[in-house]
DNA sequence: CAATTACGATATCCACGAGTATCGGATCAG
DNA sequence: CTGATCCGATACTCGTGGATATCGTAATTG
C-alpha cells in the first residue's frame, strides 16, 4: 500500500475510529469510474458518489488521486495464489477453455477497461506504469505459458513457440474490448482457441518458408 | 471535413490568403501531440506550438478541440487505392512480411500511439469512435483477410478460419505497442508470422478435442 | 493608398477539478 | 462528561485549459 495519512506522532488517547471496512468500497468504486471514464476522466467526487462517501474521507485516507489509483490497480493483480489453481482438465483445450471462462464475465471485462483507461497517465507516471504490467496482461500471459507447457511436457504437442503462443488469447482479448469495443463473448474465446491457437501448436514450426 | 469558420455571407473584396498549406502542418503536429500525450493530455496549445503557429490561427480553422483531433485522425485512415496496392510475392509469408514492413516503422507505431490515446474520449464521443475503427485496427485487419484468401484461392493452404486469423497480426502488434509499451520490432513480427499465424494456417481446424 | 483578411502574440473570460479547510454530528477512550 | 477523531457536507483556494477578444503587422485586392 502507498503511505496513508496515518497518524504517526501524538499517540491519541481516543476518538472515533477509522472505519476500514469501506476502504474496499471505495477502491472497488475508483475500479469502476476507471473502467467508465478512464483516469483524465475520473473525479474523487465521481469517487466519492459512488462509494457513498464524503469527499473528505477519500482525501483523508489517499492523499493524492495517484495514490488512489495505484491502490486501486493493485486489487487487479492476481495473487500467487491464483496461479497455483489454474485449471487441469487433461486436455490443453479444456484448461484453456476453463481458464477463459472467467474472461468473458463482465468482472475481467472491466479490468481490461481499467488497463486502457490508464494508458494516457502511465506514459506520464513510471508507479502506474509499473503496477498496470503486474495486473494487465503479464499475468494473464504467465497462465497461458504454464498451461501450454504443460501440455507439452505431457506430450499432447510437439515442441512449439511458448512464449509466442501464450500470447495470442491475452492480447487479442484485450485489444478486442480496448480497441475494438466488442465483448469477449464465449463463442469468441472458443473461436480463437479453435481456429488460432490450437491449429498453431499442432503444426511445430520447424521448417520455414522463402 | 467537419465544418470550418469558412467565410459565407459577404463577397469580401480582398485580403490576406489562408495559408492552406499549413493546414496539413497542423494536423500534423495534431497527430504527433495525440500519440504522445492522448486526448486529455493534448492542449491546443502544444499543437500550435509544435506546427510553429500560434492557437488563434488553429481556432481559425477548426472551431473546437473534437473538430481538430476528427481531422486529424482521419489522415490516419488508408485510402481505398492502398488496399488496392497489396504486396504479391507469390507466397503468402513474403506477402505478410512486406505488408509488415511498414508497420515496424515510426511512422505507424505512431498510428497505434494516437489510436491508444483517442480510447477515453472514444467511449464518450460517437465521432471520435467511429473515425477510430475506420483508422484504427479494421484496415489492416482487412488487408490481411485480403492476402489469407489469396493464399487459400491459389492452392498454398487448405480451408481456414479468415476472419479469425486475419485479426491476429494487428491485435497482437495493436496491444503489444499500446499495452505492453514495447516497439514492433522485425523480429517480433516475423516470430508471430513463423510461430503463430502460419502454422496455424497448416492444420486446418476441422477435427475438435474434447 | 485604402479596405480587408490572415497571422503571431497576448490578455482575458470561464468552467472544472485537485486539494484544503471548516462545521455539526457521531463514536470511541479515559 | 471531556477531548479526540471520524464522517458527511459544504465552501473555498488555486492552477489549468478551452475558447474568445484584441492588437500590431503582413499580405492581398481594387
Amino acid at each position: 500500500m502507498s503511505e496513508r495519512t496515518e497518524r504517526v506522532g501524538p499517540p491519541s488517547r481516543g476518538g472515533r475510529k477509522r472505519d476500514h471496512s469501506r476502504d474496499a468500497v471505495i477502491l472497488e468504486a475508483t475500479l469502476d469510474v476507471l473502467a467508465e471514464s478512464g483516469f483524465d476522466g475520473m473525479t474523487i467526487d465521481m469517487v466519492a458518489v459512488r462509494a457513498g462517501a464524503a469527499r473528505a474521507t477519500v482525501y483523508r485516507r489517499w492523499p493524492t488521486k495517484i495514490d488512489l489509483v495505484l491502490d486501486a490497480v493493485k486489487r487487479l493483480a492476481p495473487g500467487p495464489a491464483e496461479l497455483e489453481r489454474l485449471p487441469d482438465t487433461g486436455s490443453l483445450r479444456g484448461d484453456l477453455v476453463a481458464s477463459m471462462q472467467p474472461d468473458t464475465s463482465e468482472e475481467s471485462e472491466r479490468r481490461v477497461r481499467v488497463v486502457a483507461g490508464l494508458q494516457s497517465i502511465a506514459e506520464r507516471n513510471e508507479d502506474i506504469a509499473a503496477v498496470l504490467t503486474g495486473g494487465g496482461t503479464e499475468p494473464w500471459i504467465e497462465a497461458n505459458r504454464i498451461l501450454i507447457r504443460r501440455a507439452v511436457d505431457r506430450g499432447e504437442y510437439g515442441p512449439v513457440d511458448v512464449d509466442a503462443l501464450a500470447q495470442v488469447l491475452p492480447l487479442m482479448c484485450t485489444c478486442r474490448v480496448a480497441v475494438q469495443r466488442l465483448p469477449i463473448t464465449p463463442e469468441y474465446a472458443i473461436g480463437l482457441i479453435d481456429a488460432v491457437l490450437l491449429p498453431a501448436m499442432r503444426s511445430t514450426s520447424k521448417e520455414k518458408f522463402g
